[in-house]
DNA sequence: TCTGAAAGTTTTCATCC
DNA sequence: GGATGAAAACTTTCAGA
């Protein structure tokens, strides 16, 4: 699925990651191509499931974000599902991974401050199915956040 | 800053947050607005600093994930401003935390493999400055990955 | 002050070479 | 990969509520 990238689809993926909101002229610029040539490696990326999407990202400070460990407790496969599925329809879960060690999942809530995260980590994590405990770091500065990838080793 | 939002602000923030690529008309079908008011809106949130920017998302599992928690040696804030600095200075640092509790930060590395991964390890995190320890624990499954955050209580 | 509509400009898209 | 024309989107302006 991931066709094989040249040295321009690696820039333009970094490009796109930084600010997809650039035309396909300025990226051409910055790329050394045609903006039709850049449009239609934009298009493979998207048709080949490379980039999911574009989103719009929110200043992180305008939240209190924690991050959760948690362990459940017998680790069946039926016990992930129904955790997962649990856990996902909440919209403050803001990612949520499968993680190898002591843990099970990483969970990052993103809320509107502490009252609001009180009742979130109350209603979401204390009585999610299977769970055996959980801890809480809250984010006292979110240094960095970003979804970028790198596409090839530095 | 964040100047007072109503129902709509909160509900086309939801959906530029979710999807970003929609056309101006579209957001003005779904929150029942023309599209120049729409426009405005949106422009408001670059203005604020609410929205920083757009962003591609690309499929998470085309790389290796770890979540890292990092217990620095002194706290002098000294110490972090170079721990910060120098971890930042690796793009493949996806997300940046300072947190409350027995840790100080939570650290997402993103590389294109294990191999990779080794190296960005011992490069960035092992050998960063004031480092007392830490572990990590590698993403099984990254079951969602996001930068969403509420603009108001659920 | 905010809205909606229309004019003018830019960007994107599809097809050509 | 590059270039062109058509379609679509965005930006600006203006008048009304």
């Amino acid at each position: 699925m991931p066709a094989n990238l040249d040295e321009i689809d690696h820039h333009l993926l970094d490009l796109l990651q930084q600010d997809s909101g650039r035309t396909l002229a300025e990226l051409g610029d910055l790329v050394g191509l045609s903006p039709s040539a850049v449009q239609r490696r934009v298009e493979r990326y998207r048709a080949s499931g490379l980039v999911r999407r574009e989103v719009a990202v929110v200043d992180p400070s305008a939240a209190l974000l924690a991050v959760c460990l948690v362990t459940l407790d017998h680790e069946s496969p039926e016990e992930h599902a129904r955790f997962r599925e649990w856990v996902l329809a909440a919209p403050e879960v803001q990612q949520l991974y499968n993680v190898s060690g002591d843990h099970d999942y990483v969970v990052v809530l993103a809320t509107t401050g502490m009252p609001h995260h009180r009742r979130v980590a109350d209603r979401v994590l204390k009585s999610a199915p299977g769970l055996r405990r959980y801890s809480t770091m809250f984010v006292l500065d979110p240094v960095r956040t970003s979804l970028t990838v790198p596409t090839r080793d530095a």
